[in-house]
DNA sequence: GACGTCTAAT
């Protein structure tokens, strides 16, 4: 038996050597109690054994080595505890429970379930412990199974656990995460005792099914707030894009003296990442630093992709190079930093440095090395990463990664390999992946293959998305077939698919200043019109021409501009402008920035919803490629 | 004897 090989292998420490005859029980305990790895484990479990106290019904170190291997992260560590478990002739209550929560953390949460089934099967005794593991098993299973949500319920109520909190807690997150919001609220509403648990639950529960305005009445009416409230509040403002709200609420929780404690400082950084305000990020950098918070993996991966997303790769690669242990997120952090800079070549090398010091590429990784492959054109390097995936890494393609190739064949001007990919892949395509290639066939001109694909898709689905509809009108636009174009924007108006009003800020002097399309009121509206007249006269002695949309169109219709002209006012000579905009840089800002950029002698770095471009001399970083 | 709420990157 395996066990019993690993006896052999045991190499006895200096304190095991001690006394193990004499005081079995209490010496193997110690030993239990400071192990720390599945290796030193079984090699105390295999002295268990050999001393004959393995399964024995209820012995205190068979139930340490179920509880260890439960609650290791890893799946061979829980394959471990099965068999350990299903060594004991009839495990009690605890026991069962402890498989069962093994299970209901794991990456095999139905399990958990099926083992209930034998627990009962075998007219084991349920206590108020086997319910919220059981319940967390169903709340981590996709999609939610209701159904098991509501037996387990009826459960709880009949053995008699119907006002144990706990239980009573898990249920409504369980229905809470299946989309239940009523049978979740009904459950909060009987809980006799309500703790802070249940509170934070409810307003979580809300926050999971789309209701903010509930999150935060209930949030309101709370007395008693600790961390996990407001951290919830303001991941929940993260998740709805309200990031400038869950900076707010950072700062109130701080005020009100709660200290915010590892996800809080997550959800907030992300919010900096996604306004790109630097400032804000850098505060909270040196708030971790100060505060001497240990920087854990995702709060590491959060400061570099802030850093990156805010035009600083230097000090992200700076937070990179302190974190003791490189794990794959940060990697994959810096990876997606180069690769939104549009600087593949810098990805790639430091997706060979990740696999050199031996951390493993994951899905995510492959989604950022392919979006760096894409973003600078490395078509055959992007080609032959995806196609050894599966081979090299033994990860499968999923639709992100396809999304990504079609993206980068189709930027090429590689057309029919893109639409074939598509053809090739299995699933069902989504507006992402149409999208993609619909755009391609805009900026490549192909026409023929634009409106086949726009009239499948219309005959196919007449209900999709709004961003696949823009690209459809543009396809037909450029083809000039007006009747149909007039059609693909009726339906646009129709499905209420607004287009977005374009924003661009800036930030001086620490402020933010926001510009929004159409939008005159900004206080030094007239120095910036001034401003963009002399501009303007400027660029046209450069041999700019507006288009003829352009020409009709006041400078206060296009936000990057408000923004350039507000900056040049703004900053000293050499000082390079920094915006972040909502939207994908338009053919026209992006002609006039790179022309500003020589006239003006300013580099200019701007943020769009996807990547950055760097402006200097007349050039993009992108390459005009984007 | 252990349990429930909040976390990044597409």
């Amino acid at each position: 038996m395996e066990v019993k090989v690993m006896a052999s292998h045991f190499l006895p420490s200096p304190t095991s050597q001690l006394s193990f005859e004499t005081n079995a029980s209490t010496q193997t305990l110690s030993l239990l109690n400071r192990c720390s790895n599945m290796e030193e484990l079984k090699q105390i479990h295999a002295q268990v054994f050999k001393k004959g106290y393995a399964f024995d019904d209820d012995t205190l170190p068979v139930r340490k080595v179920l509880a260890f291997c439960s609650s290791a992260p890893d799946s061979g560590s829980l394959a471990y505890a099965q068999k350990v478990f299903d060594g004991i002739d009839s495990p009690n209550t605890f026991m069962w429970n402890t498989i069962i929560r093994g299970y209901a953390n794991s990456t095999q949460p139905e399990q958990a379930l099926f083992l209930y089934r034998r627990m009962l099967a075998d007219s084991v005794p349920q206590n108020a412990y086997t319910f919220p593991f059981l319940l967390k098993a169903c709340s981590s299973l996709s999609p939610s199974p209701l159904e098991e949500t509501k037996q387990i319920h009826a459960q709880v109520v009949k053995f008699g656990f119907g006002f144990d909190v706990f239980a009573a807690n898990s249920l409504l997150h369980a229905y809470a995460v299946s989309g239940r919001i009523k049978s979740a609220s009904l459950v909060f509403e009987r809980i006799p005792q309500r703790d802070i648990v249940s509170w934070n639950s409810m307003i979580d529960g809300y926050i999971k099914c789309g209701e903010m305005g509930m999150a935060c009445e209930i949030f309101k009416a709370m007395t008693d707030k600790n961390v996990v409230s407001w951290t919830t509040m303001i991941s929940g403002y993260v998740g709805a894009g309200m990031y400038k709200e869950a900076l707010n609420l950072y700062h109130d929780m701080q005020d009100s003296g709660v200290k915010p404690d590892n996800v809080a400082l997550v959800s907030t950084i992300s919010a900096c990442a996604h306004l790109g305000a630097l400032e804000q990020g850098r505060w909270i950098h040196t708030y971790i630093k100060r505060k001497g918070i240990e920087i854990n993996p995702i709060v590491g991966s959060a400061l570099i992709d802030m850093y990156a997303k805010c035009g600083d790769m230097e000090e992200a690669i700076e937070v990179f190079r302190r974190i003791k242990k490189k794990g794959v997120s940060a990697w994959t952090a810096v990876v997606f930093g180069f690769a939104i800079h549009g600087q593949g070549r810098e990805a790639l090398k430091w997706f060979s440095g990740m696999q050199e010091s031996g951390v493993k590429p994951n899905m995510i990784t492959f989604t950022a090395i392919l979006t760096a492959c894409s973003y600078a054109g490395l078509v055959d390097e992007g080609k032959s990463l995806f196609e050894n995936m599966e081979k090299e890494y033994n990860l499968k393609p999923v639709i992100e990664h396809y999304g990504c190739m079609v993206d980068l064949l189709g930027r090429a001007g590689l057309l029919k390999e893109a639409k074939q990919l598509i053809d090739s892949m299995p699933g069902r395509p989504n507006s992402v992946i149409w999208g993609a290639l619909l755009k391609a066939c805009q900026i490549h001109k192909n026409l023929e293959l634009g409106k086949k694909i726009g009239e499948m898709l219309i005959e196919r689905d007449p209900g999709h998305s709004g961003s696949l509809i823009l690209h459809l009108a543009n396809v037909y636009a450029i083809a000039e077939e007006w009747d149909k174009t007039v059609e693909v924007r009726k339906q646009m108006t129709d499905q209420r698919v607004c287009k977005l009003l374009g924003c661009s800020s800036i930030s001086l002097k620490g402020i933010f200043h926001e510009f929004i399309a159409g939008d005159t009121s900004h206080p030094q509206m007239d120095k910036i019109n001034d401003m963009w007249n002399r501009i303007s006269k400027r660029l046209k002695q450069e041999g700019y021409k507006p288009t003829t949309e352009e020409k009709e169109t006041a400078i206060h219709q296009n936000s990057d501009k408000l923004a350039i002209a507000f900056g040049l006012i703004g900053t000293k000579p050499g000082v390079t402008i920094r915006i972040i905009k909502n939207l994908r840089v338009c053919e026209d800002s992006h002609t006039v920035t790179k022309l500003i950029s020589k006239v003006y002698s300013r580099e200019v770095v701007m943020r769009d919803i996807a990547r950055f471009h760097h402006f200097k001399n007349g050039k993009c970083s992108c390459g005009d490629y984007w």
